[in-house]
DNA sequence: GCCGTTTTCGGCCCGACTGTTTTCAGTCG
């Protein structure tokens, strides 16, 4: 809600306000509680510790908290609907703009926006020109086929595609992917790219003309935008000098946020920050930094890594000498939820036993779906004794261990979907739930409260159920889930299936913070999705989580010893 | 509207690109 407060007083004359409810509402954003509890527990006082909360929005949040709206927030949005302040969204298009046009043209939505451009009523107010009516048009065109933020891996993958292309044809010294997908961030807005060259007119020239380039944006020397025919997707790239570097990965790399700090911070310490550079604010002489590691240094901070550049506390963190010491992709040394033919699996168990161990896993849990889920092919009873055969058989073939495990349906009343019998001889219980999204909050709590309860599971898979872009995850009590966890001493999913990424980074913070151990899963259905690791890695430490938070980092001896198990 | 080892009042990140302008405002990241 402040978020769209911020958008509607950008068309009023009050100029610092709409900053003012933004960093009120990333700080909302960024508790790892409601704001209701903060209001129960420590009153106003309390809400006004929320970074970017003062006087007047800490008594807006208790008028939400009170009465569940807030008047102004009503009366605003009354002025200026939804319809116009979306308007804002069109590329080129900002809220100066957007007012314009109501006030000369009396324009109230993107139709009548539509019908003023193809009459030619833009070209003739002032400011506005023929130029901008067509890329209104344009832009309206381009809002319709525009597509939602994209899934990690697709994107990762163009990126890396785009890199190679580049690297190949024009020339450069160097060139990564910066944003948000070095960031890891579960879902990708557009793509960054960052290329040092002597030469930036003929870097601009081929990535400008590349086949793949559906629509040129703007083209500079230093920056050019386009959109790629593939996905609809924007792709940013720079290009600075050798000298810039750092300044400009960090930059680049953001978040916004992130950087905004960073630059009060240089301030604070009588420099400037740029992209092009760390300088001394008298002088502007230029402080050499080679690497992004020297920059954070000569700010007094800890070398910050991409995933926690959220501005959620980590420059803080940097600056007493606090960082989590995060988990890293080799740290890994098996994979507890992978799927075969048993159930929804393409591989057999020899076949992803293979895989694993040529990634160098010491062990695997084998965890096909129990007999509930049979659009999954689970297995009954006397499937998975069967596998189990199958698994004991294998297992001496193979020096990697291979655990006995199944991802078993939490059913509707908390319950696990096997037998006492099953249930006791698995190495390994993992619970998830998959039918019957829709319950209520309370009863979705206590139907997952239930199930960390129990005995016997050991993992809960995909704690949220969300699917991204599909499917919001189920309602339920987060905060308890963890506490639960926390007190029965049972392990939460980091799944990495990139629509998955559940819990993600934010929520795994959460959690880690209440004392909960991870393991950090492919959920794989064949031996190729093993290296989708990285994407689980990648909000492990989006999480801040270390080596020791995640169980699946541990020995054959730790793990032997934490479950009870045999050799 | 928020915030303070430059300030309780006066600041609020900083630079590139575009289009419409004859020097700059608006938008974007």
């Amino acid at each position: 809600m402040f978020r769209e407060l911020a958008l509607i007083l950008e068309f009023k004359e009050v100029k610092w306000k709409p900053r003012a409810y933004r960093e009120a509402a990333y700080g909302v954003e960024a508790l790892s509680r409601d704001v209701e509890d903060v209001y129960e527990k420590e009153g106003k006082k309390g809400l006004k510790e929320i970074p970017g909360v003062g006087e007047s929005i800490a008594d807006h949040i208790i008028e939400y908290v009170k009465k569940g709206r807030i008047k102004k927030f009503e009366e605003l949005r009354k002025k200026y609907p939804k319809e116009v302040t979306d308007l804002v969204d069109l590329e080129g298009l900002g809220p100066k703009s957007v007012k314009k046009l109501i006030k000369e043209l009396d324009i109230s939505s993107a139709k009548d926006l539509r019908k003023a451009a193809k009459e030619h009523k833009i070209k003739d107010i002032k400011g506005f020109g023929k130029k901008t009516e067509k890329n209104i048009i344009e832009a309206l065109k381009l809002g319709e086929e525009r597509k939602e933020r994209m899934q990690l891996n697709i994107a990762l993958d163009i990126a890396e595609e785009l890199v190679e292309y580049l690297k190949k044809n024009a020339p450069l010294q160097e060139i990564d992917y910066v944003g948000s997908l070095r960031r890891m961030k579960e879902t990708i807005g557009d793509i960054d790219i960052l290329v040092i060259s002597d030469k930036p007119k003929k870097v601009m020239e081929t990535f400008t003309k590349m086949d793949k380039v559906k629509r040129v944006i703007s083209k500079g020397t230093t920056r050019s935008s386009v959109i790629l025919k593939e996905e609809n997707v924007h792709v940013d790239l720079r290009v600075v000098k050798k000298s810039s570097y750092a300044a400009a990965m960090q930059y680049f790399t953001g978040s916004k946020e992130h950087s905004i700090e960073l630059r009060k911070r240089a301030i604070k310490k009588g420099y400037k920050l740029s992209e092009y550079g760390l300088f001394k604010k008298k002088s502007d002489r230029k402080i050499s930094c080679k690497s992004e590691k020297t920059l954070y240094k000569k700010l007094d901070l800890d070398y910050i890594p991409p995933e926690m550049r959220e501005n959620r506390g980590e420059i803080d963190a940097a600056a007493k000498g606090k960082l989590p010491d995060l988990v890293e992709l080799d740290d890994i040394n098996g994979d507890f939820h992978m799927h075969t033919k048993y159930s929804d699996g393409a591989d057999t168990i020899e076949t992803m036993a293979k895989a694993a161990q040529k990634k160098g896993y010491r062990y695997i849990a084998v965890a096909d779906h129990s007999k509930s889920a049979r659009i999954a092919g689970g297995m009954d009873e006397k499937s998975i004794k069967k596998q189990w055969k199958e698994i004991d058989r294998i297992a001496k073939k193979h020096k990697i261990k291979i655990l006995k495990s199944a991802e078993i349906d939490i059913l509707k009343d908390g319950s696990l979907d096997y037998p006492e019998e099953i249930l006791k001889k698995l190495d390994i219980v993992i619970g998830g739930v998959h039918s019957n999204f829709k319950m209520s909050r309370k009863k979705m709590t206590e139907r997952i409260v239930k199930a960390l309860k129990n005995k016997h599971l050991n993992i809960l898979a995909h704690p949220t159920g969300r699917l991204i872009g599909k499917r919001k995850g189920y309602d339920v009590d987060l905060a308890e889930i963890f506490k639960v966890a926390a007190d029965e001493g049972k392990v939460l999913e980091l799944n990495s299936q990139p629509e998955r990424l559940d819990l993600n980074g934010m929520n795994a913070l959460a959690a880690k913070k209440k004392g909960v151990k991870f393991c950090i899963s492919t959920d794989s259905k064949s031996g190729d999705q093993l290296n989708l690791m990285r994407y689980g890695v990648g909000q492990a430490r989006r999480g801040w989580l270390e080596k020791k938070d995640v169980i699946n980092t541990y020995t054959w001896k730790k793990l032997k010893k934490t479950f009870r198990l045999k050799d």
